[in-house]
DNA sequence: TAGCATTAGTTATGCGGATAACTATTATGC
DNA sequence: GCATAATAGTTATCCGCATAACTAATGCTA
């Protein structure tokens, strides 16, 4: 692959990152929520309660990155921290009824934002897009991916 | 679209930009960068030296973070920053002999990390990737896009 | 059981990127 | 020609996400 394929690749995906997060963050907005919380919620939507250590894998980011949101959607009201009691270093994060409603609100943009996303792409090509994307953020995963 | 797929792509989207960004910053270490600024250097390398406001509109990103970005890698000494004669409240970006030696380094990461990219993937898919992926990212994007 | 490695979480710090508010300059319309 | 709008850039502040360094609790093993 010459560089100008490759420059063409990276820059279309960071181009995209951008974009699409600067689109949900818009969307976002209106609920209060900045980007990236709302993964965090929807991922307590989706599991059910758990700790912040199945969080931080679940939405692939590193600890200190969920210790910072999950304290601020604690202040906003939307999730709760219990003490785990199996295990006193863990704490279990879980939706209050606020958040519960958040979320509802939450997948009604989701599915308004992924319909921009895709519009004018062949139906074909939609299906099959979660899963290329989903072997391309496998392929550059820099725990258990190529390199290990 | 109902919400599982909706949320298959946002979740896809969202967890290759972590992953891409990620993967990049690991092999930009070597280098003293941090990812962003590699797309700075390779668009003055593109388009040659230009003003913050048009490297802004490149990179799709606002003023203040070209400001930001500009003033690191001033310091690290890869760029250089001289005022522009037509405009006195333009200055003109331009990469030093130190930035285009990194360039060219840059240039080298940028085609493995696409080739690792695109792993396992046919050919005509990784063909028609950078089109879909600018589709997508036209799609949603906020100035220009569907909404304004 | 004593010692040590592992794990959960936090704090501190740094960068990219955003918005809001501001200054300084250039362009435009009357 | 002058007042006003538009543009280039900076500063301040916020958030997500990262790494490094740390505490506290758990598990394992000799």
């Amino acid at each position: 692959m010459d560089f100008e394929q490759a420059d063409a690749l990276n820059q279309a995906i960071r181009l995209l990152s951008l974009r699409h997060r600067a689109r949900a963050a818009a969307l976002l907005v209106p609920l209060g929520l900045h980007p990236g919380q709302e993964a965090l919620l929807l991922e307590l939507a989706r599991t059910g309660p758990m700790i912040q250590a199945q969080l931080s894998e679940a939405l692939g980011c590193e600890p200190p990155s969920v210790t910072l949101m999950t304290r601020k959607l604690e202040a906003a009201g939307h999730i709760r921290r219990a003490p785990a009691p199996t295990d006193r270093r863990a704490s279990i994060v879980e939706l209050t009824d606020s958040g519960k409603t958040l979320v509802d609100q939450i997948k009604q943009l989701w599915r308004a934002l992924a319909q921009e996303t895709v519009a004018g792409l062949p139906a074909q090509t939609v299906a099959e897009l979660p899963g290329i994307l989903k072997t391309l953020a496998a392929n550059v995963d820099s725990r258990g991916g190529p390199v290990r």
